[in-house]
DNA sequence: AGCGGATTGAGAACCGGTCTCGGAACCGAT
DNA sequence: ATCGGTTCCGAGACCGGTTCTCAATCCGCT
């Protein structure tokens, strides 16, 4: 941070929250948003963590760090970051919804066993151009987009098993 | 309904709703599942809309027929319907669900403007083909999934007019 | 008609999420 | 450092969609 000058692009890991700390800092001056000590603390977690992560699991983790923040504050700023382009909201179907760090512009989809919950994700260039070929189809003009794919993983033996079963059942739809 | 013996495949339009009712018949004793007068009503209304309901838009459709069920044998219901495949679940984001009948296997996406609120529908089969091949290759049995398209339609001029803005305010992410 | 079991309905409970508003923190300028 | 105006923060009330409760009712069957 102190002389960046004169080397051009290779630098240490700096971790990406790091980094990401940053750039907030950088959108919010640019908005002249003060940079407050529980807007750092929320984007720290949600920089930090490489989960999705529900309001209620960010109250949790300033908790463990010792640090407090209301709950309205978790919500907006939650919301500040995802209108910043910093987070994305993300909603599998739990009833609440769940933030992670949007780095940079990789939109990336979603796989999301039933069975044991994880969500994993992917991306798949052939996917972009097809939904892109679709709004301009359309008149669309493509804000954002969620493709979420429910089912049954194969990372542990229940849902193999569960996988097994759904296919002998027959793919109803 | 009474001789379908001798002909094979052509028949009366008889309305998809009314198949529907029979397969739902079906379903229910299959299951030893009482077909009730309320079970009926809710089916009746989603079977024959062509949109997408909320739970309190099927209430209040049930009133405009001087029927009724209560609040909680609405929601019971759709997702008794939602459990038999005979109905889809969806959210856009509005704070609540919608349904609408799914009709066969024939899978669809949505585009949903964000300035009027309109919810259109499409069907690209490249996308079914890009999304069965990410499942295989993550070892991944799908069950269905989600495509969703959030931006701005052409439709009005307001939307047109929002549709310029963004275009114009770049695309951030 | 009668029986056992599932459904229904009114309202309370629940639960994410938002709003309110007095007090505290932030930032730029003095 | 300090001051002032602006913004943010927090505790809790509030909101609205959805689920739960449980006695009364209905369904399907004999």
């Amino acid at each position: 941070m102190s002389n960046p000058s004169t080397t051009v692009s290779t630098r240490p890991p700096l971790g990406c929250a790091a980094v990401m700390m940053q750039v907030l800092r950088g959108e919010l001056r640019e908005r002249e948003l003060p940079f407050t000590h529980q807007r750092e603390a929320i984007a720290q977690i949600l920089f930090e963590s490489t989960r999705h992560l529900s309001a209620d699991d960010v109250a949790a983790a300033l908790r463990q760090r010792g640090e407090h923040a209301g709950k309205a504050t978790v919500y907006r700023t939650l919301a500040l970051l995802v209108e910043l382009g910093l987070a994305t909201e993300h909603d599998f179907d739990e009833g609440f919804k769940r933030y992670e760090t949007q780095v940079g512009a990789a939109q990336h989809d979603h796989l999301i066993c039933t069975e044991c919950g994880r969500v994993s994700t992917f991306h798949h260039p052939e996917l972009d151009r097809v939904l892109a070929e679709v709004a301009t189809e359309n008149g669309f003009e493509t804000i954002t987009r969620q493709v979420k794919v429910f089912g049954t993983c194969s990372e542990s033996a229940a849902c193999r098993d569960a996988q097994r079963a759904y296919r002998e059942a027959g793919p109803t739809s």
